[in-house]
DNA sequence: CCGCAATGGAACACATGTGTTCCACTACGA
DNA sequence: TCGTAGTGGAACACATGTGTTCCATTGCGG
């Protein structure tokens, strides 16, 4: 193992948490932050990474892992397309402010590039077993689920009242709800849609 | 009127125009590229902006003015609560890149501070009439409603080839499926069940 | 005790963005 | 024709962030 000396790596781990944190709610803020957050000189912080782009590609790889992670814990194999779904959105929700970065950078980046492909075929899988509307296209599933997410963090973030386990029960079921297939094929022109 | 001349009116919009298109898909980007996107030298601009807040601020203003305008042609008053928004939806839509703007700037701003209220009583309606779950508070559709308006733009930015009604439609049927409320008569106490 | 690894601070050069001043150019109306 | 409003460019000082170098410090194991 290349463990350097231990200390190394957990000073490299604390400036990259700190990232995380700081750079959530502001995609420009300043090295100079990040290293006072994470209690370290800014020159330590350069020792770690030479140039800004280096802790940011850190970051990302440290992102991806807990993606990993969560998606692991979600045990995606498990039940109908649309159960595993709302699993690893649980498990997302946990993510807490890595969810705004990834947001916020949302657009191309190498984040899931890896699980990019077996969400898809969860959200296949889901569609075929009825729990998700197979009109809607798995990219646009991806981006209610993360955007529902992102929803449901900033909420939180906003209403120090309400309780982490509140919202995570309003991001289940309206994400569960817009993802449900219509139950009838016939449009009524009525009101209200009730299943008769 | 203090039409100053009309020319300056029209170098004014079009600086403002510039710096939505712009502030939307790079909250930090430089005066001097504003300028240039809207066609005028730096020192122009700052001849009508003084300072950076300045234009920020017009932007805002400019930002609002768009959203009453919005609100007005969704004639929140008619139908149900639940259509009423969904008209709302559509408007919002046709903002385009400002929709970013407002998004990403979303947390405490002025935007909407005063249709917020308007859109307050329209929820209600909508739990009311039976058109929106009134178990989802009405912030929380907001936050829904703001999340997938975002998600949908961006959607339909990141895919040339998808029509703009293709992905309007998509969101719309997303959306009333997530505030539409339990069916709540006797459940087929089938498999998949939400609330225990 | 000495020496080394790890760190923090000060100082520097550099790049970029900002706000200002000054001057030249163009169009348009009196 | 001239004067003025509107503009654009060049130059400047200033602020902030970045990347680097150098040196002093702390702490731990030999």
């Amino acid at each position: 193992m290349a463990v350097t000396s231990g200390i190394k790596n957990r000073t490299r781990q604390a400036i990259i948490d700190a990232a995380i944190d700081l750079l959530a709610d502001n995609p420009a803020c300043s090295l100079g932050d990040i290293a006072s957050a994470a209690q370290v000189g800014r020159t330590t912080l350069h020792r770690y990474f030479a140039e800004r782009a280096d802790l940011l590609s850190a970051v990302a790889v440290e992102g991806g892992q807990r993606l990993v992670r969560a998606a692991r814990l979600a045990e995606l194999e498990r039940g109908t397309g649309g159960e595993a779904l709302l699993r690893l959105c649980r498990e997302y929700f946990d993510l807490g402010p890595l969810l705004s970065l990834i947001f916020s950078e949302q657009g191309g980046e190498c984040w899931e590039a890896q699980d990019e492909t077996s969400l898809h075929t969860v959200i296949e899988r889901g569609r075929r077993d009825g729990s998700i509307d197979p009109v809607l296209p798995a990219d646009w599933v991806l981006s209610l689920l993360w955007s529902q997410l992102y929803a449901a963090w900033s909420y939180l973030g906003e209403r120090p009242g309400s309780s982490r386990h509140h919202v995570l029960d309003l991001l289940t079921r309206t994400l569960t709800n817009a993802l449900r297939p219509e139950p009838k094929p016939d449009p009524v022109r009525g009101k209200a849609s009730a299943t008769p």
